[in-house]
DNA sequence: CCTTGACTATCGAAGTACGATATATCATAC
DNA sequence: GTATGATATATCGTACTTCGATAGTCAAGG
């Protein structure tokens, strides 16, 4: 498991939604999928399904972790809050630059080619 | 629905890789790869075999071309050119258009959190 | 000739995504 | 006090996507 830390791979579409939402804070299962979805403008429905086989990976990973000590979460128990780990964090926030850059550079291409 | 389904789906990762790449205009098959490397900073990187399938897989959904005009090229090319047919284009621009949405938000997300 | 690098292509294994489905809790209304 | 609907967690099976390995062609250079 201890893979070189800097050769690390991107993250599959859903892993990198979910670490993106996490990236605000913790939150719990469901409250992911709902904020994946506004943060998509709606364009990323994920499904429970979807959701909580990417969040076990992510765990297994050591991206994200569950948060079990919150004592003062007392009336709502039930539910189970992620969220990310150091790393996890890192690599969200380098996703987020790629992504950036992407969306730069696809965007000055564009206007470099249409503009004259 | 006035102006059609706003229920198209969004594009796997590997499809949307290159149709962000075929934005610029054409490009052969190998030029993609290269593409889909430089516009990431080298964090994606792929290979013939996710390459050729998504092409394919892009040309039979009709979001692709594969330019068969090639009267300014020499006879003696064996390259094959592929280019964005209109929905493909437009597909590509709304992928664009939630993309940077997504990384706005995110961003803003921790600005705001993050910086008093 | 033989190697190297650009280029297109295919296969199969492994990994990922997602709808359907099940279960339980909570708030509100009836 | 129980029906209802939103919240919330969880799993299964299927279909899809991804990727490395592999293989072949052509052009240029040693």
């Amino acid at each position: 498991m201890s893979r070189g830390a800097h050769t690390q791979k991107s993250l599959p579409a859903a892993s990198l939604h979910v670490a993106l939402a996490l990236l605000d804070g913790e939150l719990h299962g469901y409250a992911v999928m709902q904020r994946v979805g506004e943060l998509s403008d709606g364009a990323v429905k994920m499904g429970p399904g979807t959701l909580y086989g990417t969040l076990n990976r992510l765990v297994n990973d050591g991206l994200v972790v569950e948060t079990t000590d919150r004592v003062d979460r007392e009336e709502s128990e039930r539910r189970r809050y992620y969220e990310l780990s150091a790393s996890g964090r890192s690599v969200a926030l380098v996703e987020l630059a790629h992504l950036r850059t992407l969306v730069d550079r696809v965007t000055r291409t564009l206007d470099g080619g249409a503009i004259a």
